[in-house]
DNA sequence: AGGGATAGTGTAAGAATGACGTTATATAAA
DNA sequence: TTTATATAACGTCATTCTTACACTATCCCT
């Protein structure tokens, strides 16, 4: 290897979380608010790593900290290193007061998960819940991260629809399935076809549980059975 | 953010890339030696990055000073930041020798490209290419690496075929690009399929040369027209 | 009993996939 | 010149996947 006069980088390392959940009709993104005399907007939830913190640690670490939340898997999804990204005076200047010290670039991981609906997040976080169609400007390059983590889940629909499933509760009808996955392919999705699709996901299956007092014909309930799941695709499952 | 007592990581960075090009017949992956003392192996070409430089333009810089190559579009595929990657003795020893100083944990961001070929290196860069299964022991993690390169080549080979024709010579027969695909996906192509798949693909053209002095039928030149490419694949192009 | 709301079902046409064997044409060898 | 050998090029059929499209069932409410 080349032996250099240019300085190296030495840089502070981050992870930053884009988790999505789903209420039953929005997909909805945890962020974090940030209230100082200066700022008024909301960020990602993230942190800088610890010394010797392994970066998935670091992640999961971030999120029970910040939001109270606990998440099985993530993953990550890309990694965003321009000189440009902490250049906003607002921005560094809240990073100096967060973290007591002189913080030049930071080098930050995204990772990406679904959760289980939405999940009650402790009064004393100052994290929420926000509708992904409701999203401001975020700090830093967070417009970005989060544009690039909805592509990342895009891909993951197809290649592990698990972790749709992941995202409805443990006995869901045909509706917010369909739902979910037509915001999730933003695009429409015709009923009877979506009802010929499931019939090739034998991981679906249906209970004896119908909707109680609606005003229209009860709709069945189904529920994801994992075991079969993981059959159906191999070593590819998530956990 | 919270206030932390834990010292925060201030790491060194660094990118590795996984370069790969197409002989004809075999995929190759671009090495550098290391040759001390203590050791004789290859590892990918890989560099710190320095202070204020982009991320991707330490790849491209990296691709330069250490094979004299230049890549048109590098794509970030994974991060690595395990506590254990540089915690081998002869590789934590080289690394001091190589940057003269100190070099604890590194964060190495994974860049990937195909090539044209096996473009020439200049012989006084200590880099070579090594067939795919002719790779032995790498530095690090780079093994590892390796193989979520490949997965991904597999994974963008579907989403942006380009990146494999960009494997090719400008004129190519259809056996050549054949063989290509199957080593990519690991498996056998039908003949006639593959004719047939082909018609489906408007930017592969015909033209009017064929092989010459071939002990058998001449097989007839194809090219790649980026331009009906670029169409057929919209905005996903690759630049 | 009727209105309003959502659940749940089938069919037909077109497109994509996968299996499979024969003829064409160039050089080299006899 | 004939023959051997090596690779190029090509079509059909069965199966599966995709897409478009409209009516009946069931529950609550009034």
């Amino acid at each position: 290897m080349e032996s250099n006069t240019r300085p190296v980088a030495h840089n502070h390392i981050s992870v930053d979380c884009v988790v999505i959940g789903f209420d039953g009709e929005q997909l909805q993104v945890l962020l974090i608010k940030r209230d100082t005399q200066e700022l008024h907007d909301m960020k990602l939830p993230g942190s800088l790593i610890f010394q010797d913190e392994d970066l998935d640690d670091a992640a999961h670490r971030t999120l029970d900290t910040l939001a109270g939340v606990q998440i099985d898997h993530l993953s990550q999804f890309k990694t965003y290193g321009s000189r440009n990204r902490t250049k906003n005076p607002l921005d560094t200047h809240w990073l100096q007061q967060s973290w007591h010290q002189n913080i030049e670039r930071i080098v930050t991981i995204a990772y990406f998960s679904t959760v289980r609906q939405l999940p009650r997040i402790p009064s004393q976080f100052k994290a929420r819940w926000v509708p992904l169609n409701d999203i401001a400007e975020l700090a830093f390059d967070h417009n970005a991260i989060l544009q690039d983590a909805l592509s990342h889940m895009r891909m993951l629909a197809v290649t592990t629809p698990n972790i749709l499933f992941n995202m409805l509760p443990r006995k869901f009808t045909i509706l917010q399935l369909r739902t979910l996955f037509s915001l999730v392919q933003d695009k429409e999705l015709d009923v009877r076809n979506f009802h010929k699709k499931l019939k090739q996901m034998p991981y679906v299956v249906p209970t004896e549980e119908f909707q109680k007092s609606v005003s229209h014909r009860a709709a069945r309930y189904y529920r994801f059975d994992r075991k079969i799941y993981n059959k159906v695709y191999g070593v590819r499952s998530m956990k």
